[in-house]
DNA sequence: CAAATTATTGCAAAGATTTGCAATAAGAAC
DNA sequence: GTTCTTATTGCAAATCTTTGCAATAATTTG
C-alpha cells in the first residue's frame, strides 16, 4: 500500500491529517522492517515534535487500519508495514524467528467464514512453538530426562 | 492436567517448590475461565502474601509449561487454564469472543511441522477479525462508503 | 475568509509489566 | 539435622503503555 493511499482513505473515513501524522506516515514508510515506538520517536526530523503518545495512538490507530501489524508478544511492541503477508514461526526456546508463507492459513480462514462468519485478519501473526533446534529442551535449557 | 502433575513436573526439573507457588497454584486451581494477576492477587488467602511480581512472574512460568495461556492483546493481560484445547475469535470491532475447536487447525500445523520443522504450540490462540455484526464498519463505528 | 465544530495533541498522571539486587529459603550434600 | 548451594522472593526502581482533560488546530459551514 502507498503512503498517498493511506492518507487518502483516512481522510475519507473522517480523520484529520495533522502535522503529526504526516510526520510519522513519512518516518514508518523510511523505516525497514520491525520498529518499536522508540525507534519511531528516533527517526523523527527533530524540528517535528511528536509526543510518544501521540506516536503510540497513531500506530494504533494504522494496526486498526491494516496498515501496521504488531508482533503478538514483544515488549516493547515491534511493529510492521503490512506489505506482503506473512507470518513468523517464534520459538519459544531460543527466540528464532522465521517467515511462513500466507497461503498456508488458506483454508483455516475458509473455515472460520463459513461456520461463523467470521473474517479472520491474520496478516501478520506470530506463532509460538519449538523451532527445530529447540525440540526437546525446557525453558530453563535442561534437557527433558 | 491437574495440580498436583504440574507439582511434579514442575519439581523435576528442578523448580523449587515454594510456599508462594503452591498458594498461587492453589488459588489458580480455584479460579473459572479467565482472570487477571489482580484477580489472583484479590484470591490469595490473606495469610500468603505474595508480592506482585512473583505473580507475574509465577504465571509467566506456567505459561511456559503450557499450564497456562494468555490471551493475546488483552491489557491487563488475561490468563486460562489450559484445560480443553481451544482457540477465541476476538473481534476487533466490538471486542465480542467466541470460541472455535482446536481440530481446524490440523492441516497448517502439521505443515509448519513438516515444512520447518517447527513444532507450533497453539494450544490457546487469540484470532483478531471481525465477526458477522461488525463486517462493513470502519474502527469508529462509521460505516464505510 | 471568519466563525463554529470537534478531532487531535501534549502533558501529566495512572496503570501494567519487567528487572536488578540483596535477603531468604528450598533442596542437595554431608 | 546442619551446612552448603543457588533458585526464588520482595522491594524499589525502571520501562512500557494507556488515559483524562484542557489547549490546539483541521475541517466544515456560512
Amino acid at each position: 500500500m502507498r503512503k498517498q493511499d493511506v492518507i487518502k482513505q483516512l481522510q475519507q473515513v473522517g480523520y484529520r491529517m495533522t502535522s503529526q501524522r504526516l510526520a510519522l506516515l513519512d518516518t514508518i514508510w523510511n523505516l525497514e522492517g520491525h520498529f518499536t515506538v522508540e525507534a519511531v520517536r528516533g527517526r523523527l526530523p527533530q524540528d517535528a515534535s511528536v509526543d510518544i503518545s501521540t506516536i503510540y495512538r497513531t500506530l494504533e490507530l494504522l494496526c486498526e487500519f491494516g496498515v501496521l501489524y504488531p508482533l503478538a508478544g514483544s515488549v516493547p511492541t515491534e511493529y510492521e508495514r503490512g506489505e506482503v503477508p506473512h507470518h513468523h514461526l517464534v520459538c519459544r526456546n531460543c527466540g528464532a524467528v522465521r517467515m511462513v508463507d500466507e497461503y498456508h492459513f488458506d483454508d483455516l480462514l475458509h473455515h472460520l467464514l463459513e461456520e461463523h462468519g467470521f473474517v479472520a485478519e491474520l496478516t501478520h501473526f506470530a506463532i509460538p512453538g519449538r523451532c527445530r533446534e529447540c525440540q526437546d529442551i525446557t525453558p530453563q535449557g535442561l534437557a527433558i530426562e
